[in-house]
RNA sequence: CGCGGGAUGGAGCAGUCUGGUAGCUCGUCGGGCUCAUAACCCGAAGGUCGUAGGUUCAAAUCCUUCUCCCGCAA
């Protein structure tokens, strides 16, 4: 088929591999424009772009699509069979969406009605789903409102983080495109609308989103720590420095017994105690050996591995091993 | 050249301000104790202190270069 690619991350990255390797005739990718990422503030091509030169497919970078004349006439010029968009950041206008001869088709990376917007993959680990997985739906002009066509399910694993779910639901989103033009081609796709009391809608992560609120109950705050990582992470403040936390297991107060523990320090939601709230604050808890534990809204959480600002990441032990209250 | 932290035996750190032959907590190896042990005791190996240059009688430590890692900001 002759296939037009949008997409911007990694996630969409995927997509544009399965589509590629499945020989579609990818005639143009569209792509973010290359914005100032990494320490330094230097521009960076997106994951898409990097991969699309890769292939030597052409590449656009429209600032803003839908008022981008020049950009829209080029799509139509294509006249391609199917526009295929996976993460790729822009709306996409009616006039855009009626362009293909088959439409646009949104690959997804949850159960929709599920979890419609920026962040699905992340919102599926905080809420403890026990599963998840990809949507194919036909584009129309509302956000991730369009019709479904195929989906794929998988199930969370125990320890699953926002990375691992991704990187599996980026490989689930890039068999079932392949498979949903193989069903256009063979004129066997459905469309189910989708039941709009359903839905439900999340929004984007920012840094702050990260924070820790040690009042909450510890199975909450370890889904946290699980749905944030890689990014943007679950932090606390430990004597004035980010405390930044990849892992943790709950632990219930008769546990906790078990242990020779001594209170050692106070875990902060602010760099500054003075403006900390307290109330949201939790005691930490040491053997002095391997055994960091923070007390929760409820139950405790053992911190497994954890990374100060300015360090990399390590485990408990490494990290009490050197660290000085 | 956006701001800041860091690079010291296998790991995590101290020592750097106030230059003077490298230390702590572990790990590893050998031995001992023990019914036994991740516990305890004794002993050992292992570091050109990130790179290059400079100052000095003497540099992990002071000055300069470069490389790499990390947090923030975008």
């Amino acid at each position: 088929m002759k296939v037009i690619f949008m997409g911007t991350p990694d996630f969409a990255v995927s997509t544009l591999d399965y589509l590629y390797k499945a020989g579609h005739d990818i005639s143009l990718v569209v792509t973010q424009p290359d914005r100032p990422k990494g320490r330094h503030g230097e521009a960076q091509k997106s994951d898409v772009r990097i991969a699309a030169e890769n292939y030597g497919i052409p590449v656009i970078t429209p600032l803003k699509i839908r008022s981008d004349e020049e950009a829209k006439q080029l799509l139509r010029d294509q006249a391609p069979d199917v526009i295929v968009v996976t993460a790729f950041g822009q709306i996409l206008p009616q006039e855009i969406l009626d362009i293909p001869k088959y439409g646009c088709i949104n690959v997804h990376a949850s159960l929709l009605p599920r979890y419609r917007g920026a962040a699905p993959i992340q919102w599926a680990v905080l809420n403890g789903d026990e599963e998840s997985g990809v949507t194919t739906m036909m584009m129309d002009a509302g956000l991730d409102t369009g019709d479904i066509l195929m989906t794929k399910k998988l199930r969370l694993d125990k320890k699953e983080t926002g990375g691992s779910l991704f990187d599996k639901l980026a490989a689930l989103g890039g068999e079932l495109i392949v498979e949903t033009l193989e069903a256009i081609e063979k004129g066997t796709l459905t469309r189910t609308p989708q039941d709009a009391s359903l839905a439900t809608k999340v929004g984007l992560f920012t840094k702050s989103s990260g924070l820790i609120d040690w009042s909450r109950p510890a199975v909450e705050i370890e889904r946290k720590i699980r749905g944030l990582n890689p990014w943007p992470s679950a932090y606390t403040f430990l004597s004035g420095k980010q405390l930044k936390l990849w892992d943790a297991d709950v632990l219930t107060a008769s546990e906790i017994k078990e242990f020779d523990l001594q209170e050692v320090s106070v875990l902060e939601t602010d760099r500054d105690p003075e403006k900390a709230e307290h109330e949201k604050s939790a005691k930490l808890f040491s053997d002095k050996k391997k055994l960091l534990i923070a007390s929760c809204g409820e139950d405790y959480l053992r911190l497994n591995e954890l990374q100060l600002e300015g360090k990399k990441r390590m485990t408990a032990e490494d990290f009490l091993r050197g660290y000085r209250y």
